[in-house]
DNA sequence: AAAAACTTCAACCGCCGAGGA
DNA sequence: TTCCTCGGCGGTTGAAGTTTT
């Protein structure tokens, strides 16, 4: 049973509100102390939500809250606290008097996370994406010659990352990676360079002929859903684990499941989706890649890249539903997680689907048959 | 000068846990 | 124990403002 409305949406005014409004507030505040928001509308004789306006109130209308601008030891304890707990916008606000959790969020996604990607440094690890990629490169084969393996499932990264949605994908001809913005109101693509950590905004990306991503996902008109990894640079990673008060798995997932981009090209029988989104580590079939092969996302590249972080303990989104069910602890997710981050080679990659989805074609009608008896 | 592109940030959304009935 | 309300949180949206073309 989901939870019912606070107020009756269609009937409560939205949007910006005016000094008038503001007054109501502030008048009733002064008079009747905070407390029980959704009696305050009625009492103050607003035509407001009253989740809209302990909003307000908290947001805006708090005498003790700072209005200017932020200045830079407020920045910097920012990016410092960011690097030691991740995303906790409410706990970051709290150390900076004056300041909201929505105050810091805005500025450093605006601010801060722009001005650390110009200097190179990953606003998710807090590390110069030289070093990340040279110790990424380091495990995983990253600038070896094996063009094949390129764009399988292990190549294609979506970052995570706050609220920008951002995909990680290799180039084929050189070892750069694009980060892919998805942001809404920003198009605008990051590219860097692993070798010298050096960052750069492109927005056109899809017409730079030397990246060989696109050739690689023909297979025809299928929707190909690129599921976010929160294995590399995820702000999953650090949010999450860095924070006492650990999200649900569930939680998690449904946030990265949100961010799943989806394009869609020209006809075929696989279904690319449904490859993407099961687990091929729990099927027999299969293939297991050797330990000198290893590609992105062996369970080498996981550990190192664990190492990295405080602690470990990412959720694959793929295998919510199998977590759900039968995880116990973070322990177990993060053995999944690197089991399922060991799956799969460059070469066996078409077997591997042909396998899985005769394997879901079998098992289709097996529920069929159940169904219908 | 106008349009397009980009940025900012207030406000909203949906989920969660706590606590009371 | 269950249901409901409330406050809190992080992520996202979109209007308004600003800058660039």
């Amino acid at each position: 049973m989901g939870r019912p409305p606070c107020c009756d949406k269609s009937n409560v005014k939205r949007g910006l509100w005016t000094p008038e409004e503001d007054a109501k507030i502030l008048a009733y505040v002064s008079d009747h102390g905070t407390g029980n928001w959704t009696l305050v509308p009625k009492k103050a004789g607003l035509n407001r939500c009253g989740k809209s306006c302990r909003l307000r109130w908290t947001n805006y209308l708090r005498p003790d809250l700072k209005h200017d601008g932020f200045t830079p030891e407020e920045e910097e304890h920012i990016i410092n606290l960011h690097k030691a707990i991740g995303s906790r916008w409410s706990l970051i606000a709290k150390q900076l008097p004056g300041r909201t959790d929505n105050d810091v969020k805005n500025y450093w996604n605006t601010k801060l996370r722009k001005k650390l990607l110009k200097m190179g440094i990953d606003p998710i690890t807090h590390k110069p994406f030289s070093q990340i990629f040279t110790d990424f490169g380091n495990v995983s084969g990253f600038g070896n010659n094996d063009p094949g393996n390129h764009f399988g499932r292990r190549n294609i990264h979506n970052n995570n990352n706050n609220n920008n949605n951002n995909m990680v994908l290799m180039s084929k001809s050189e070892p750069s990676t694009i980060l892919l913005n998805k942001n809404s109101s920003n198009n605008n693509n990051v590219i860097i360079n692993p070798r010298t950590g050096f960052v750069q905004e492109n927005s056109n990306l899809y017409s730079n002929p030397s990246w060989e991503f696109l050739p690689q996902f023909q297979v025809p008109n299928q929707e190909i859903i690129i599921q976010p990894n929160p294995n590399l640079f995820s702000d999953q990673v650090s949010s999450s684990c860095s924070s006492p008060s650990s999200s649900t798995i569930t939680q998690r997932s449904s946030t990265v499941q949100q961010q799943s981009q989806i394009i869609t090209t020209p006809s075929s029988p696989f279904s690319w989706s449904e490859f993407l989104l099961c687990d091929p580590i729990s099927s027999p079939d299969f293939p297991q890649e050797p330990d000198n092969d290893q590609g992105m996302f062996s369970s080498t590249n996981s550990l190192t890249l664990a190492e990295n972080e405080t602690t470990v303990c990412q959720i694959n989104s793929t295998n919510e539903k199998k977590f759900d069910n039968n995880i116990g602890s973070d322990d177990q997710a993060i053995n999944n997680t690197n089991a399922e981050a060991s799956s799969s080679s460059g070469s066996s990659f078409v077997d591997a689907i042909l396998c899985q989805d005769s394997e879901m074609s079998s098992k289709l009608f097996e529920l069929l048959d159940t169904s219908f008896d």
